[in-house]
DNA sequence: TCATTATATAACCATTTGGTTGTACAACCT
DNA sequence: AGGTTGTACAACCAAATGGTTATATAATGA
């Protein structure tokens, strides 16, 4: 699979509240597919379905214990999801104000309209 | 809208390539629903469709200029989509040497509370 | 062997998603 | 006023999603 299709798999998975905490769940310890549906309202086997989604996108994998079959969380997804993120953490640490000020002059000078812009446009 | 919702759609817009490469380009400026039209192979209501999208989960805005309605990229939702990845970073990064004594630590437990065999599979 | 436990699978359903084409509307320019 | 440009909206469609119930399969334990 692709790096860009392991990425939409992710994010996909990551869409959905029950998913979301199946992961924090997993991340204390690998847990049968049984007690992972004991918080929920819902089926087992709409958790089984859940579960298949995370396996997918290769967020957890399948163990072996007796009749259980243990889920376990998988580091590679979370890690390439969170270095896509990153690359924006700059823009939303607080660069944005100078991004905001620089919007602000913007605006400024579209309602002067004086000289011809210094191409700093583009935030 | 609650923490949770704006997740939901934050990491469901993120789920979709087109999307993903919209916010890029976002990202070095803004620009009207044409220009960021430009690179793909489909409609210009299908854009706008995706824009739809990223708008409802909070992470791009609409302005105004002239006829154009130029997107640009909002902050917020990027940082609660990255914070809440960031719980999972100690576990990827390698510190999951921790995790493994754990789940090592509950097959302890596991085998004294039933004794059997030690299941070291996993696979 | 038989019942129990844990999980998987199938069939079904409503809703959402991601695209299309066609058209409407709004702002701008002559 | 009329044409052009930029965007939005409506109707439609196929496929995917998220849930259900019912049933099948697998491993264990008695």
């Amino acid at each position: 699979m692709t790096q860009t299709n392991r990425l939409n798999a992710t994010f996909a998975a990551l869409a959905d509240p029950t998913r979301r905490a199946i992961l924090a769940r997993l991340a204390r310890g690998q847990a049968g597919v049984l007690e992972l549906a004991k918080p929920f309202s819902m089926s087992q086997p709409a958790i089984s379905k859940h579960l298949i989604v995370l396996e997918r996108a290769g967020l957890i994998s399948r163990g072996r214990d007796r009749q259980r079959r243990p889920r376990r969380l998988s580091p590679k997804p979370l890690a390439e999801a969170t270095n896509w993120l990153e690359r924006y953490r700059e823009f939303w640490e607080g660069n944005f104000q100078r991004l905001d000020a620089l919007l602000d002059e913007m605006k400024v000078q579209e309602k002067t309209r004086r000289r011809k812009n210094v191409r700093r446009k583009q935030q």
